[in-house]
RNA sequence: GGAGAAGUGACCGAGUGGUUGAAGGUGCACGCCUGGAAAGCGUGUGUGCGGUUUAUACCGUACCGCGGGUUCGAAUCCCGCCUUCUCCGCCA
């Protein structure tokens, strides 16, 4: 949520910014809100201000035994017109938190302006792309015909984009979590958190998901029969990303700041409706209902998001840098970023099958827009309440991962050879082929 | 799921309709005292929203788990919900 202070004081250049996130702000439906909630406002607020005033009156006159009548002429007609006012702003009130609700954070200074992806920047790459004597083939290929997956089962027990995973594919899943977990509490000073994979409506709100983005998730209810159906409300929602839990963590606190920077990490399914992207890649790993993603979260004093950005951004390149996968670093621009992200770098791995890069994180500084919208606060200097700073990033999404090992380590014979840093994990596997079943 | 109890400020805790934003205590901050410290003494110590203001500041309003209701007036009364604790049941 942006500081509805700055559409009060400077509406036009704050448009103008987020035009150029795509996003058309209702100016002229604003303003005659604003005008009228002022107009409203103050009037309720003087009404209540007199209904006090007399009620004290009454109050004090009755513990002296004195008569209070003539106060209560006096608050005769009050009731009724405080009523009616209160009502009206209450209305106002509530269609401009709606508006402002809605509307995406601003883009800091150095994030390219742009319409779409195409004028995301590069920053930098890393690693050699292999090259390869024999005809490569996608994940998908590499791991049915290993015997290690199968789409159609995962349709019959759910339906499309799922999958079910078995022997050293199941193995090599769950080992790149745990490698990402372990890499990040031991060496990156994260707190591991294990944390709900249902949560409530505030919770969504607080991260930005809700109110615009509902399609986009599952929502849950309970097995109980609802009393009366008109009534029934969704109790739940599954998480699309641990950011939500780790985030609103702090949600409605004041962090004490000398315990800041906090930092988070959780390995959590991820649940996505992916409404609106019907035949995007439809084949394989790359866009599931559910997938695993390591996510990383900082909550930080506002002074240092931006440093603290480049450090998250750090954190998951290593992962890829210790599973020797190519990858880029873009910056995204204005019109490519999420909701709640004032800047974003998303990191590429290298898929040789597509002869492209695909996103495997995205590092995001939402700098006070989700604080805000969380109340989530540290006592600045002279000990006044201030809104924090949050940032979430990718490290990384499990299954792209998965996808980028079967791709980049595939040999000619079909088989796929396990990351020298996975192979703690693999109890002594240390290469994926069809596996003996007897 | 059943029975009972409880949710008040950073924390503990009083408060069952009227000068209560809320006694008292702890903590914290500042000052006095001290060679220094402790003890002691004094003063101060919530947040959101709005208005006036360059700002400091001042004024108004809301907030005692959450949401409704009754009333001139609600932390206090009524209704619904949530959470926690104890006992029983069920359960991985």
């Amino acid at each position: 949520m942006l500081d509805i202070q700055l559409l009060r004081t400077d509406l036009n250049s704050t448009v103008e910014k987020l035009a150029t996130r795509r996003y058309d702000f209702p100016m002229d439906r604003f303003n005659r809100l604003e005008t009228e909630r002022k107009k409203i406002q103050i009037q309720t607020e003087d009404l209540q201000a007199k209904r006090n005033a007399a009620s004290k009156k009454i109050g004090q006159a009755k513990s002296k035994g004195e008569d209070a009548a003539e106060f209560f002429t006096e608050v005769e007609n009050l009731g009724d017109k405080l009523k009616q006012s209160s009502t009206k702003l209450e209305q106002i009130q509530t269609e401009l938190q709606k508006i402002l609700l809605e509307v995406p954070n601003l883009p800091h200074d150095s994030v390219p302006i742009g319409h779409d992806e195409a004028s995301n920047q590069e920053i930098r790459r890393w690693g050699n792309i292999h090259s390869f004597d024999f005809k490569i083939k996608d994940h998908v290929s590499i791991a049915e015909e290993l015997q290690l997956v199968d789409f159609e089962t995962a349709a019959k027990l759910s339906g499309a984009r799922f999958c079910v995973m078995t022997d050293g594919l199941a193995r090599l899943h769950r080992a790149l979590a745990q490698f990402m977990l372990d890499t990040h509490v031991h060496s990156h000073g994260y707190t591991e958190a294990y944390t709900p994979y249902l949560v409530n409506h505030d919770s969504l709100r607080g991260t930005g998901q809700l109110p615009k983005f509902e399609e986009d998730l599952f929502a849950v209810n309970t097995g109980e029969k609802a009393a009366d159906d008109s009534t029934h409300s969704t109790k739940f929602f599954l998480i699309p990303t641990a950011e939500v839990t780790l985030t609103n963590i702090v949600r409605d606190k004041i962090v004490a700041s000398n315990s800041l920077p906090l930092k988070f990490v959780a390995h959590t399914p991820c649940f996505r409706s992916e409404a609106g992207s019907y035949g995007r890649d439809t084949r394989g790993f790359i866009r599931q209902h559910q997938f695993d993603k390591v996510e990383l979260v900082h909550i930080v004093h506002p002074d240092y998001s931006y440093a603290a950005l480049e450090e998250l951004v750090g954190h998951a390149e290593t992962i890829l840098q210790k599973l020797e996968l190519p990858y880029r670093v873009m910056t995204l621009c204005t019109g490519d970023m999420g909701f709640s992200a004032a800047k974003t770098y998303d990191i590429e791995v290298w898929l040789p099958a597509q002869n492209t890069y695909r996103e495997i994180s995205s590092c995001s500084n939402c700098e006070s827009f989700q604080a805000r919208r969380m109340q989530a606060r540290y006592r600045n200097e002279n000990g006044k309440p201030t809104l924090l700073h949050t940032l979430n990033g990718s490290g990384l999404a499990v299954g792209r991962t998965l996808v980028a090992v079967l791709e980049n380590y595939q040999n000619s014979d079909g088989s796929v050879t396990i990351p020298e840093v996975l192979r703690p994990y693999m109890h002594g596997l240390d290469c994926l082929t069809v596996p003996d079943r007897q």
